[in-house]
Formats: C-alpha cells, structure tokens, sequence
RNA sequence: GGCGCGGUGGCGGAGAGGCUACGCAGCGGCCUGCAAAGCCGUGUACACCGGUUCAAAUCCGGUCCGCGCCUCCA
C-alpha cells in the first residue's frame, strides 16, 4: 500500500568511512541497496549475532517506510564455508551440508522469533563458488593477485587506498604484525583469496589447483562476490558488527574496488557496537555464551528486541537479566494500554517526531521514549487515534505482533508456572464473595495467598481480574 | 605498541555550548474496604584536572579507568 512516499525526512547515518554523521542521499530512490554481513552457520545463534540483525532490520524497515516497500533491496549472506564449520563436522561427524542446513533453519527461525523480517536475497557462499572464482581471475589479471604454492592471495601493496575503512596505514600493520608470516606471502597483509583444501575438507576445482587438488574461497571474498552480483558494483550501505571493520570490511573494499574501480562499491558503512554479557566478553572459554535459543525459551522475542533497542546500536551494550527485565516491565505497560479501544484499529501516520528519531542514525532511545510518550497519552486519554498512534509507531520497530490478551497470556507459559486457573478462579470468587459480606480480612487473606502463587489481582468496576507477576 | 570507542543521577539510557530527556526503582499525595493499575508531584548527574566562553556535561589540552580491533569472533 506503500509503494509510493514522499516525503521530506532527512535521514541521518554515521559512516565509518568518514567516520561522521551525514545525510543519507540514496544512489538511486528506486532501489536502495542494502548488505549486512550474515552468519557463519556453525552453531545457534547467540545473542551477539541478533544484534546486527535486530539493528539493521530497524534500518530497511525505515528506509521502507520513507521511500516505499519496494525501493529497498535488503541483502544479507550466509556463509556455509569456513573453518569453523569443517571443525564441527569433524568433530561431530555431522556432514557439512546438514550441519548448515540445519543451522541456517535454526538462524532463520530465531531471528524471526525476535521480530526480523527475511531479507530480500540471502545468499549462500557456496552457490557463488563460479562468481567469487570470476573475481578472483579479474584481480589476477589486473595484477591485484598473485597465484603461489595453490594459494591466490590479495596484493595489499597494489591498493593505494588500503586501510582508509579502518584507518590504518601499510607500515603501521607490518610494523606492528603480531601474526607470523606465511612462507607464500609477499607481505604480510596480504590475504587469501582461495586455498587449497586436503581431501577432508570441503573443497571446488579452480585454475589455480595444483595436481587436481581442489580449494576453497578465503572469507572476505564471498561478500564482494555476492554484493555485487544482487546490488551491483556500487551501492548504498554495507553494514555489520565493529569487529568486522578490520580485517574483513577493509579486505573487501580493497577487493571490490581493486576489480571494479576506486570509486566504487558500498559508500556507507555502518557498524554496530560490541555486546557484553554482564559486564564480560561473550567466549566460549568463559562459558558465558548466550543463545537466542536458550532466551526465547523464557522471553518473548519481543522483550529480546526491546532490550536490545534500549541502547543506540552504535554504543557498547551489557546483556544482562536485569535489563531483560525491565524491557519486559515496559512492554507490559505498553500492552496494557492497549487494551482499550482493541478491534478495528485503523492505519494511520507513524507520528513525525517519532520518525525523525529514527531518522537521526536509527535513534532507537529516544524512539522508545516517544512510544513511552504515546502509551501515556493513551493512558491518560483513551481514545481509537491515540491507540493507533502508538501502534502505528511500536509496529514501525517491530513491536506489538500480538493482542493484548496474547500478551499477557505468553506471559504464563514464559513464566512456566504451575498456576492451576481454575484454582485461581475459585478463590477469586471466594474472595469476591467476602468482600460483598464485608469480610475482609478473609478478603485479605486470599489476596495474600494468590500473591504467594505469583497472581496478581486487579479489582476494577467491571469485577477483579488477575495476571501473573 | 598501533587503530578506535566509551565513562551521565540508585539502575538502564538519550542529549552534545544556555532550554524537564525518557524509563525503572525511591519518596509524597489522589484514587481504593485493602491492594493493584492509573494519575499528580518530587530529590539525586554529567570520571578527574586545567583552558576557551557572558555561559561547558557538551569545545580544547592533559590525567585516570573500562572496552573493542590489530588472531577469517557480529
């Protein structure tokens, strides 16, 4: 229905590349390409991975907003080969293919869990082997690449530009290389664009093969590749977490732009900031990995997605059960304020303040605070338009998929009570009861065991309902 | 060592030269048989030291602390 906009919101986003906040101006408004760094499908999905998700979900579902559903083309890949994938296969013994397929179904179903739309295009690694292998080809034919020992490595030296994402300079990363230096490279920054693979490992025959002896693609290859053939040569945003900047986001400029012109590829970058999880770094020596799997089992994705967007996507952000909890208490609040005036809710404009927030480098807080705003308008003055408003806006985020009712309701199987209703129902009509006898100290008392039992009572004009605590 | 990010009230978290952020919690009140919800009101803040300015949490310099990347980890 929105196919169509205009409108005159400026969005603002932080380029990495510039490193500053500048006006967004689409390449072309008739398609604005996106490209997120997807997963290496090796394991669950842990909280880390949902954020670039989460935060580049609200990004296309704005662009959508302004320029019109079908003017975005949101592209995210999957990388399906990678070291890390073959040591689970070889551990496990699970072949490759369904380990990734498996894995991929798993991603897919927890991100939308957590309120994602599906991106447009998500590309597998694997079925871009010819693709990456062309590029590969290109930047040895251009002198960008040298072909040694099976190997195709990246000539840094030859990319006058390197280093400009990360800001880094060719001396300073020879100088200061803590990596040991392998015996086929001519420099110690340059990287793999294709090796060889033993007869483990996965592995496609390449002109670079030695002895019939198949390879494999290096990571950053696959997303120059992939870009380029669903966005084309130059596009609008490339996007993914900090930790990507270096060296992956820099590889691939300097690949993309090496085959297909300086001027080209993704002008702006945007990186979302670092997860903790409570107050330390997310490893697997540590322990303390959390997956989307193990949160959706106690959390509504909802409440994930909230506390998520509680801090601006660009700012280091604490997982901890405390936030969770507050998110949760938010969201509650919110639902119950649209209990009123449930049923025909019309579409109408998502308030231009709230916009404007997002607008202003996805300012997902102040955003959130603007839903605050509306919730309580609706509370102090109910009314159709003041309930659609805040729908309008909390949709617009991704929020509110359910009925109140469904709202609160989850609420029980998320708490995994044992709260027998019908037990509640009795002693609410006990109580009641009591009440029109003007016992109420019994009253009291039965109030105090069903707070006991985690049921809260709410006695309004229409008779005393309850809901879990 | 190099590159980069950050330190805001009890907690979470925006803002970025002068104007209440916001939310949670707290406190006082209204309402209520009592509560809950809701409403009204309210306190506490910009790591430290200098500087620029009529005015600095916001700009500049320095110090301290935390974190990330430089290891195909988002």
């Amino acid at each position: 229905m929105n196919s169509q906009k205009n409108n005159n919101t400026k969005v603002y986003l932080y380029n990495t590349l510039t490193r500053s906040k500048t006006e967004f101006v689409p390449l072309n408004p008739d398609n604005i390409g996106i490209y997120v760094c997807g997963p290496t499908v090796y394991d669950y999905a842990h909280i880390g991975n949902a954020r670039p998700v989460i935060v580049f979900d609200v990004l296309v579902r704005l662009f959508r907003h302004l320029y019109g559903d079908k003017k975005v083309t949101y592209v995210r890949n999957i990388t399906d080969v990678d070291d890390k994938i073959i040591d689970v296969h070889q551990r496990t013994g699970e072949s490759i293919s369904e380990l990734t397929s498996r894995t991929i179904r798993a991603f897919q179903n927890d991100m939308s869990k957590l309120g994602n739309k599906a991106p447009d295009i998500e590309p597998r690694a694997t079925d871009h082997i010819a693709e990456m292998q062309e590029m590969i080809s290109l930047l040895i034919r251009k002198g960008n690449a040298y072909e040694k020992d099976g190997h195709v490595l990246f000539d840094v030296s030859t990319n006058s530009t390197y280093g400009k994402l990360s800001h880094r300079n060719l001396d300073e990363l020879i100088a200061g290389a803590r990596v040991e230096v392998a015996p086929y490279k001519k420099n110690p920054s340059d990287f793999v664009l294709w090796k060889p693979s033993d007869t483990n490992q996965p592995g496609w025959s390449s002109p670079w093969d030695q002895e019939n002896h198949p390879g494999r693609p290096g990571w950053h290859i696959e997303c120059s590749a992939m870009s380029q053939k669903y966005l084309g040569d130059t596009f609008d945003i490339h996007a993914g977490g900090v930790d990507l900047v270096f060296p992956h986001h820099e590889n691939e400029i300097a690949q993309s732009q090496c085959a297909n012109g300086l001027d080209s590829f993704a002008k702006i970058w945007m990186h979302n900031g670092f997860l903790t999880i409570e107050g330390e770094k997310m490893s697997k020596s540590i322990g303390n990995i959390v997956s989307v799997r193990d949160l959706l089992r106690e959390n509504s994705g909802e409440t994930i997605r909230l506390c998520m967007l509680m801090t601006h996507y660009r700012q280091p952000i604490n997982w901890t059960t405390k936030s969770m909890k507050q998110a949760k208490k938010t969201l509650d609040g919110w639902y119950s304020s649209l209990k009123e005036f449930e049923g025909k809710g019309q579409k109408t404009e998502v308030p231009k303040k709230f916009i404007k927030a997002l607008a202003d480098d996805l300012n997902t807080p102040r955003a959130i605070s603007i839903l605050h705003e509306l919730s309580s308008e609706q509370k102090k003055r109910p009314s159709q338009k003041n309930r659609d408003n805040l729908i309008a806006a909390g949709n617009l985020l991704g929020f509110f998929n359910f009925t109140p009712q469904e709202w609160f309701d989850s609420n029980e199987k998320n708490n995994n009570s044992e709260i027998d209703v019908l037990v509640v129902e009795k002693k609410i009509l006990e109580r009641d009861k009591a009440r029109e006898a003007g016992d109420f100290s019994r009253a009291d008392k039965l109030r105090n065991e069903l707070t006991k039992l985690g049921v809260v009572l709410e006695d309004g004009p229409n008779g005393t309902k309850w809901r879990h605590n």
